[in-house]
DNA sequence: ATAGGATTGTTCGAATTCGAACCAGCCGCC
DNA sequence: GGCGGCTGGTTCGAATTCGAACAATCCTAT
C-alpha cells in the first residue's frame, strides 16, 4: 500500500474496532493479574513470569539474556528484577564455567515455593479470564494467528527499517 | 475449554503454550509499535491513541476519565500525558460548564496535524503485523473472542475479590 | 439546605521500564 | 599473538506508570 492512497488512510471502522479491543483486552489483562498477584503474593507479573520461566527449563537456570527475550523487555530490566528477586532470595546468580561473561540465574528452594504458592491464584485467574471463553478449535486458530503475528514481528526485528509499504521511513 | 482441568496445578502444556506466547506477541507489538512511532514521529503510543480517540470522539474533545478508561490508565498518567501533549500543542484543555469539576480536552489543529502525519506509518505496521494475518472470518471470530474477554473483565472488576474459584480469596 | 457519599482531576513518591554507554570476555582472522 | 568485532551484563539517567491522598464539585436523601 503506498502513502498517498486514501482509502487506506484509515481502517475500516469493524477492523478498526477489533484493533482497539485488542489493545485494550491486553492492557486491561495485565492490569488484572499484576493486581490480583500484588495483592496475594507480594510479586508482579514480571517477576512471577521470571520465575515461572526458570521452573519450566531445564536445571531451572537461565541465562539473562535468555530471560530477557523470554519476558520480552530490555535486558537492563531484566537485571533490575533478577537484583530485586535476589535479595528476596528467590533466585541466585551463578557462574558459568564455559562462558564466562555469562551468568547463569537460578530459582532456589524459596523461589520455587514462592512460584507454587502463587501459581494457583494466577493461573485460575488465566483460566476463567482467558481460556475459558476459547473453544478447543478456537484455542487452535488463535495459536495459528499466533504464530504468524510473531513470524511477522520477527520479519520486521530482522529488517527493522527499510521495510516496504511505511511512509516517512526516511523523510523527514 | 479445559473443563478437565479444573483441578490441575499447572496448565496442560498446549494451553500454556497459547497463553505464553499471547503476553509476547502482544509485548512485542506494543514495543515495535511504541519504537517505530516515537523515531518517526516523536511521540509514544499512548500519546497517539490519545489523539486517535478524540479524534475520534465527537466534538473532538473528551473528558479525562473517559480518556483513562479508554486507554486503560491511571488518570494521574493520563494527567501526565495530557500535560506533555498540551506543552506540545497538540490537545488543549477546556473547563466545561456543566459539570465545572470536568475538564474538556480537545484535539487542536496542530494534534489534528501531527495525528493525520503519524498515522499512516502506524496503519501499515497495523496492518502488516496484525491484520493481513487475520481472514474474515478469523476476525469475526476474534473480535467474539475479544468481547467475551472484555465481559469475563468486566466480571471480574464488579465483584474484585470474591470469585469463585481462586484460592486465597477471604472475603471480607 | 445540607450532610454524606460518590466522582473528577491533580499532586506526590515509589516502582519499573527503556535505551545508550560502558566494560569484560569470546571469536575469527590476519 | 594480537586486533577488531560481537555478545552478555551492568550502570546510569530519563521517561512513564501506578496507587494513594487530596481538593473541589456534584448528587441524593433527608
Amino acid at each position: 500500500m503506498s502513502a498517498g492512497d486514501f482509502e487506506s488512510r484509515w481502517l475500516s471502522p469493524d477492523v478498526n474496532s477489533v484493533w482497539t479491543r485488542f489493545l485494550q483486552v491486553t492492557h486491561r489483562l495485565e492490569h488484572h493479574i499484576d493486581r490480583r498477584l500484588q495483592e496475594q503474593h507480594g510479586i508482579t507479573h514480571t517477576q512471577y513470569e521470571i520465575l515461572l520461566r526458570l521452573a519450566d527449563s531445564d536445571e531451572r537456570a537461565m541465562r539473562m539474556s535468555d530471560l530477557a527475550d523470554s519476558i520480552v523487555t530490555a535486558k537492563s530490566a531484566v537485571t533490575y528484577q533478577i537484583n530485586k528477586l535476589s535479595e528476596m532470595g528467590l533466585v541466585s546468580r551463578k557462574k558459568c564455567g564455559r562462558d564466562n561473561r555469562g551468568i547463569w540465574v537460578h530459582l532456589t528452594e524459596d523461589g520455587s515455593a514462592r512460584l507454587e504458592q502463587a501459581a494457583p491464584c494466577i493461573l485460575s485467574l488465566v483460566r476463567e479470564l482467558f481460556l475459558d471463553a476459547i473453544s478447543c478449535d478456537q484455542a487452535a486458530e488463535l495459536d495459528k494467528l499466533l504464530g504468524t503475528w510473531s513470524d511477522n514481528l520477527d520479519a520486521h526485528d530482522r529488517n527493522p527499517v527499510a521495510y516496504p509499504g511505511h511512509p516517512g521511513a526516511e523523510a523527514a
